[in-house]
DNA sequence: CCTCCACTGGAATGTGAGGCGT
DNA sequence: ACGCCTCACATTCCAGTGGAGG
């Protein structure tokens, strides 16, 4: 995400021709950056960020931009690219600075400032140093201005994934730098959250000195996605790709999530699965697998992801679907595998009505499935639990766990 | 059509961690 | 350092549920 794929586009004959499925795998890696003329389906965004921007073209003000929408929807690309095309447009009137910081990295707002200050100095120019590390937020920002001052007119800052950023002061602080009157270098902002109430989560102070318009990026459809995909098809050999392989793919993608970022990545695991299995063409069968890998991949990574207890509910769950024919139990049942597993685990056990309430969190991620039976004069009402995936995987997934070590070797 | 079973799910309430202003 | 507030998680209590079976 944070270098350009340029410099590794190898085209040494030992490592690349030989391949029999991939022509250029980078194309197809996550952090790769497609040129200007290969961005789909954004030209709107693009086009109202730029208006946006204007202003520093031509040496006022920017307005600054908070811009939402789900991972895989092109925010940083179109941030990215519209900031480089101000850039051009700019060169000769207005000296024009642009910054792409990553809040994932630098959380803290020293570590922002410091890594703001150090992309934007050019010490052949203005002399100033830069330490990574070492100083008092305060004197970052000092030299943060002061390097602004010596080299720009204005400047464009991307700030992505702003919602991880541990508090909201840099917004407030970047803001309030030009009509403070600390700096006469003219400052834009663009923030990037995938979370949509960021700003209404942020306080007061911060709200009301950070003026800016928000943007809203929508999913990719399938349409789009296919495009996309059909732009990177040269990372393929030629007449690797069977027709139906992108547009199954791109199908794929949009029903769940519209995803860029997620679709090219099941593109470049069919072209795996197919190279593993020793094929010379990528069919559809390879991109079901692949789409099958990603769903594994993504429930792993949801039931890591579940607290303890939720984890030992899901445990109760599989060890009754492997020790039993049935697939789905009632919810008692499951509660007293539960009770076990706690008392062998040694672990607390919760009360029947926060169990049900955990396995009905579990249904909502979509890791178990509950259907509602009524058994008459028999029971009246209860709830089937079923497990949604494969039942090793959950077993598997669970008992890496090291609360749950004992489990495993009981 | 009425009963009745055993669980469901809403509501009230408790508890501990963590952030905030003073 | 202090109380105050909020939030997520948890418990307790209990009216409500709805079809099989009389």
């Amino acid at each position: 995400m944070t270098s350009d794929s340029s410099l590794d586009s190898v085209d040494d004959p030992l490592f690349q021709s030989g391949h029999r499925i991939f022509a250029n795998k980078d194309l197809l890696k996550i952090g790769h950056v497609p040129e200007a003329d290969r961005i789909v389906g954004r030209d709107e965004e693009i086009s109202k960020l730029a208006k946006r921007l204007n202003g520093a073209v031509h040496g006022y003000s920017p307005e600054n931009v908070m811009i939402y929408g789900k991972t895989g929807t092109g925010k940083s690309l179109v941030s990215r690219h519209v900031c480089q095309r101000a850039q051009n447009a700019a060169q000769d009137s207005v000296d024009i600075g642009t910054a792409y910081i990553d809040c994932a990295e630098d959380n803290t707002e020293t570590q922002a400032i410091s890594s703001l200050a150090a992309k934007l100095n050019d010490e052949s120019t203005t002399g100033i140093t830069v330490p990574h590390t070492g100083l008092s937020t305060s004197k970052y920002y000092k030299l943060l201005w002061q390097t602004l001052d010596s080299q720009f007119d204005s400047v464009i800052i991307i700030l992505d994934e702003i919602d991880l950023m541990t508090d909201g002061s840099v917004l407030m602080k970047l803001s309030r730098a030009e009509e403070a009157g600390k700096i006469d270098c003219s400052i834009g902002i663009i923030a990037i959250s995938n979370k949509i109430q960021y700003v209404d989560d942020l306080n007061e102070r911060v709200k009301s000195s950070f003026q800016h318009k928000e943007l809203f990026f929508k999913p990719y459809d399938a349409n789009q996605l296919r495009e996309i995909m059909y732009n990177r098809d040269d990372a393929f050999q030629e007449d690797v790709l069977s027709d139906d392989v992108i547009p199954l793919a791109a199908a794929f993608a949009a029903q769940e999530h519209g995803d860029a970022r997620k679709a090219i990545d099941i593109l470049r695991h069919a072209g795996e699965v197919a190279y593993e299995s020793g094929d010379d063409t990528v069919r559809e069968e390879h991109v079901r697998q692949a789409q099958q890998h990603a769903e594994k991949d993504r429930f792993r990574e949801l039931v890591n992801g579940a607290p303890t207890q939720a984890k030992a509910a899901l445990l109760a769950l599989t060890e009754l679907t492997v020790t039993s024919q049935e697939d789905a139990f009632l919810t008692s049942r499951v509660y007293d595998e539960y009770e076990r597993i706690c008392n062998y685990l040694d672990m607390d056990t919760l009360s029947v009505r926060r169990f049900r309430d955990i396995l009905k969190e579990q249904a909502f991620l979509g890791v178990v499935e509950i259907e509602k039976i009524n058994k008459g004069s028999a029971g009246g009402i209860h709830l089937q639990n079923r497990l949604i995936e494969d039942h090793e995987v959950v077993r598997e997934t669970i008992l890496e766990d090291s609360r749950m070590q004992n489990w495993a070797d009981r």
